[in-house]
DNA sequence: TTGTAGGCGTTATCAT
DNA sequence: ATGATAACGCCTACAA
């Protein structure tokens, strides 16, 4: 195992100073060309390869690295924002270290800590957590946060987001637009930003559609295709309806008031989709509801399913290109990004109620 | 933008030498418990942060960073990958970085050199190209490479794949137990090492079931669903059969043979698989058509489409445990690690055919 | 255009 | 148990 070449070699062998090969090997100016040659002859031969490591060490500060904690790497969607975040920091020669929080809020904040010895640059982060102390201290230090998919409660960092209000209300006045007033909603946990973004422009659209009781039908803990499932399978029980479920806050019967079920689901997350769909399925008067998903997703086309969809990789991109950003002016102002959503319509949105 | 306290400071602070603050730090023994103390406090109290930059080039040739070169971050069995070697790399102490080659073996070896800078300690790739040179050369000066989901040819690597043949053959005899006969096989781009051992072997296996002019149902060239959509339309057109297909070296009629269509498909990927089903449900003659797929995916259950599945988060973790483990011992002897496969009978395979 | 000196923040060696 | 001192490989001044 022999050492690798240093830049010290290269020079030696160049017959010219440290400095002159490094400037060579830095592509910077004012190196006449016979000298560059000699110095890239060297370093080529010799097999040598610039120490990264020690580079980031000598400019001091942060090092060429960009720090991305997702909740898990294995997830769709976390992997189109990877991807999108790596493709844009490589156009800046910076590179990606992943780390997966697992959503676990004291995981996320021991990943912080690690990438933070490692100095990197920048930190993007789909918080998992409320808690964001020590990411405070961090940013007072200098260091360029940038929160992805939800905004980090009480930081003033730049943030990238989808427009969950807009999607929501358009894929509420497509199902209205085709005739449903009855149309219930399936979320994931009411802690969650966007479930709140999402359910709230939902209330609010039914309302302004004249529907003002449609909290009957909005649903909550959908964080499985499994939890989605019995929840719609419930909601279509037209016997017990809205009022058996556990989450008194939304499930409500109004005494003396009909149950009735709903002509319409809108799935406000990809789980909650395949677990309504599933539901739809199995259960007894199941086909004929309309389903609008929230999140695209690759068999949805297949399977005729309308979506509320946005593009997870650009948005990756831009957090990316704002962490640039701010590294390179950490005065300027602090960026709100939000990226619309499109239905697109397939099928199972564009059902009549029966 | 004020410096972070170095460990010189906190050695300072706590009164004691730098060196002893290392010692501390690092958890090394032979530190009497008051001085431990003292610089533990000092350090909290500064907000200490050690600087593994610094560190890993003190400790000379490589960083505790492990590569990561894919093909397509945002695919999902790449991501899953990901998953795997991330989870397993923290135990170690060791972080990743990712890096997507777009399975453009140029951009690859470009990657490559990029996080050769950064001294990986090892790299894990899923080799794009079949001209691994640059690798080889320094593989011979150390470092630590293992592949992932195919073998990397002319190298003598750690590799981790999947029992390809053993799936296939699962699958083939799966349909063949069902009654088919008329088996076709929907594969991505033959230059694959998957393909080429999936192929083969669905030939084997319908040879020794009898079946000896199984090439007229072999396709390849479904490298995307909508080009596996095509194949299999064709396939399914009995008028043409597999005469009109443009790879003469599979499709060849044969003369005076009536042409019949499939019974049966087995998709050897995810793609392919999403792409016969758009076939079968556009096509004429589709419905009755059973349906094997290589590779499982979110929604397979939904669908009930029978595949043959494996657990690529734990490929990951094999190929990241063999990364570390050949980091210690270099010596070691070189390992092939295959992973099981499973048939998971969901419905769409155990059609009879018609 | 080229070179010299000093330092980046650790870890390793070898004393004490 | 503790500490001085020299690497590690490069970059940023600041000369020449």
């Amino acid at each position: 195992m022999i050492r690798r070449p240093t830049l010290a070699v290269v020079a030696e062998v160049a017959g010219v100073s440290l400095k002159t090969a490094s400037r060579v090997l830095n592509r910077e100016p004012n190196v006449a060309a016979a000298t560059r040659e000699r110095v890239l002859d060297a370093a080529a031969s010799l097999g040598f390869r610039r120490n990264a490591v020690a580079a980031d060490l000598a400019r001091g500060g942060f090092s060429r690295l960009v720090g991305f904690i997702t909740g898990d790497l294995a997830n769709e969607f976390y992997s189109a924002l990877a991807s999108g975040i790596e493709r844009e920091l490589r156009e800046h020669g910076l590179q990606l270290l992943t780390a997966s929080s697992d959503e676990d809020p004291e995981r996320e904040s021991s990943l912080t800590g690690e990438l933070l010895e490692r100095r990197v640059g920048a930190l993007i982060v789909t918080p998992a957590g409320a808690d964001h102390s020590a990411l405070r201290g961090e940013i007072a230090a200098g260091l360029t946060v940038v929160v992805v998919d939800r905004p980090a409660a009480g930081m003033d960092v730049d943030t990238v987001v989808i427009d969950n209000r807009g999607g929501t209300r358009a894929a509420v006045e497509h199902l209205l637009a085709h005739g449903h007033r009855r149309i219930a909603f399936v979320g994931d946990e009411p802690h969650l930003w966007t479930y709140q973004e999402r359910s709230d422009e939902f209330l609010a659209a039914m309302r302004d559609a004249g529907v003002s009781d449609a909290e009957r039908w909005v649903r909550s803990g959908a964080h499985s295709a499994a939890a989605a499932r019995d929840l719609v399978v419930e909601l279509l029980d037209a016997r017990h309806g809205q009022a058996r479920h556990g989450q008194a806050r939304h499930g409500q019967a109004r005494d003396g008031q009909a149950p009735e079920p709903p002509t319409a689901v809108l799935a406000a997350n990809n789980r909650a989709t395949v677990g309504t769909l599933q539901a739809l399925r199995d259960a007894p008067g199941g086909d004929g509801v309309a389903v609008v998903g929230f999140d695209d997703f690759e068999l949805a086309d297949l399977l005729g399913i309308t979506v509320v969809a946005y593009d997870a990789v650009e948005m990756g991109r831009r957090a990316a290109e704002l962490a640039v950003a701010r590294s390179a002016d950490p005065d300027r102002p602090v960026e709100l990004v939000v990226l619309p959503t499109r239905v697109v319509a397939r099928g199972s949105g564009e059902r009549e109620p029966r």
